[in-house]
DNA sequence: ATATTTTTGCAACACTGTCGCAAATATCAT
DNA sequence: ATGATATTTGCGACAGTGTTGCAAAAATAT
């Protein structure tokens, strides 16, 4: 994946910005704030700019938006188009995406139709429990 | 389900809006916000003791707080010590618990330790795919 | 009934996210 | 490449959420 040809597919403007913020996402497996963004991003991009970039690659697909406990939301790119589960560790704070286990068994009750899921674990991950002991 | 029982129960001080909030939440079987609750409570309580009081109970397992794309956090009672979906419905806004449907076959990497879950199911509620015939 | 502890209301605050607008930048056509 | 047009940016201002310190008020304990 490619910051460049990710804003040519999906018909944005190529802008520094963008392209910057599309990399540090691209860069991480673990969801990042705007503020986070704006920290790694140091005078190479306004607020206002990350959050509206952030919005219109979640509208358009791209990533993914995740509300944590902390009403801050988290983005990450996008991996498999499957519903996925992300989690949280309350140890180092990071969100992760796990793929591979899908929550596909999950039925609805009559009536009701999906749109999107958003599926959250909180708990330790994998290196902070190791570290742990 | 009782306000003043349940307070008694988890040794918290019996005060008006305290029991007012509880029996708000008792009442009824969606979400409510802050927001929500302070229209309620119109001139019963202030702001700051309604968050106050949300976070106690939430921290005592009295309620469940759930984050929303939206980033206003919204709260129920739990009625179940189980992991359970909630449901927001993109129509008329609200969220309902989903009861009955259970995702306990996630079965989660090695090394990483479940504390809690946050399930959240985006869609149209059966009330509203009703309406839309 | 009084002393002690807890909670409240108020005001102030930090932070997240949004928006209008003029300036800057990117894209398009030539 | 050059200029015209469209889009995006940065800035400042703003609304809303959630938190906190502190004195007054209310609840609990004695």
């Amino acid at each position: 994946m490619n910051a460049i040809k990710i804003l040519s597919d999906y018909k944005m403007s190529r802008t520094n910005g963008r392209v910057k913020i599309l990399e540090e996402l691209l860069m991480t497996d673990v969801a990042l704030s705007e503020r986070e963004l704006q920290t790694r991003l140091e005078g190479i991009c306004d607020r206002a700019t990350i959050y509206r970039t952030l919005k219109s690659l979640t509208s358009k697909g791209v990533i993914h938006k995740i509300a944590t406990e902390s009403t801050v939301a988290k983005f990450v790119i996008k991996k498999t188009p499957d519903d996925h589960i992300h989690f949280k560790c309350t140890d180092c704070g990071r969100i992760q995406c796990l793929t591979g286990i899908v929550p596909n068994n999950v039925k609805l009750p009559e009536g009701y139709i999906k749109k999107e899921t958003n599926f959250l674990i909180i708990g330790i991950c994998k290196e902070c429990s190791e570290n742990v002991q």
